[in-house]
DNA sequence: AACTTCTTCAACCGCTTCCAG
DNA sequence: CCTGGAAGCGGTTGAAGAAGT
């Protein structure tokens, strides 16, 4: 046995509010109140078959004076941010700070929009504090003087367990003569979960669709995960995102060259794709040699 | 132009809280 | 204190419009 329904479903009307029936609300509202009885407001409304429910949430997210229907202000955003950190999804009290704003509206703000604001806004903060810690750690490295600088290339593209990819043409810039390079091809992201174990690399990229114009980038060192995705309309190569603690997370080359751009001994170089299409994503893993 | 997919947001659902009796 | 009914609340749904193919 369920809760009794709060009306007579068979006999209010549902779905969204004409103008005629706001109108009627408004009116009746404004001149007499709610009474403080919800459920028992529609019956005193001519012609109004709404649920009081209903009624009650069309007012207060709708009808009701003074609310704000336009978009929300930096400072807005910033304050349900905040409120939303400390305290959660408590809608009402976060809509109480901001006059005008329901809880409704905050809800389904935060939902589809200041939600992926704030993942982002969170993700550089935390590639910033990975990048601050690198750079500390290798400090820590120089000075200690266990520094290792390698100086050979071996091109093991070829490695039997990875699918063969396209011919490509690498300028091997001096960084890249620090690493073993391997590629390989995966038909999707889900496949990189268990990439760091099985296939160890002190980095791994990735490039979507074409080819891209050359990118500087001054060296690439350390553990590191590092995916590059979709040419920008600028020309300039979007790495997107790295999983866990050991890896680097950067938004661009320029951040895997600034994490990097300590490292002693190493020049800035321009990494050169030339005139390749891949079909599939194409993933570079990078060993550093002794 | 037609169709599909994505995004937005008003409205609903049902559980929890409040409060009068 | 207990109970029942209404208000309050947050999660979810789905229609409509926008964007993409």
């Amino acid at each position: 046995m369920g809760r009794a329904p709060c009306c007579d479903k068979a006999n209010v009307k549902r779905g969204p509010w004409s103008p005629e029936e706001d109108s009627k609300l408004k009116s009746y509202i404004q001149q007499y109140g709610t009474g403080g009885n919800w459920i028992a407001l529609p019956s005193k409304i001519v012609g109004l078959k709404r649920c009081g429910k209903s009624c009650r949430l069309r007012w207060l997210n709708y009808l009701r004076p003074n609310l704000k229907h336009g978009s929300f202000s930096e400072e807005e955003d910033n304050i349900i941010c905040s409120l939303y950190v400390n305290i959660g999804s408590r809608w009402s009290v976060i809509a109480a700070q901001l006059p005008g704003r329901t809880d409704n509206d905050i809800k389904n703000y935060w939902n589809t929009k200041l939600k992926k604001k704030l993942q982002t806004k969170q993700k550089k903060d935390q590639q910033s504090q990975t990048r601050r810690a690198f750079r500390l750690n290798q400090e820590i490295k120089r000075e200690n003087g266990n520094l290792v600088l390698p100086n050979e290339v071996i091109n093991i593209s070829q490695t039997p367990n990875y699918l063969q990819t396209e011919h490509y043409s690498f300028p091997n810039p001096s960084f890249i003569q620090n690493y073993n390079l391997k590629e390989i091809e995966f038909s999707d992201n889900h496949q990189l979960q268990g990439i760091n174990s099985q296939y160890p690399c002190d980095i791994y990229f990735q490039q979507d669709q074409l080819s891209y114009d050359p990118s500087t980038i001054n060296n690439i060192n350390s553990a590191g995960l590092a995916y590059v995705n979709h040419q920008q309309t600028d020309g300039s190569t979007k790495i997107d995102s790295g999983a866990n603690s050991t890896f680097i997370e950067s938004s661009n080359w320029g951040d895997i060259s600034s994490l990097v751009s300590d490292y002693e001994g190493c020049h800035q170089q321009t990494m050169i794709q030339e005139d390749v299409t891949f079909d599939e994503s194409m993933f570079y893993g990078m060993i550093q040699t002794q």
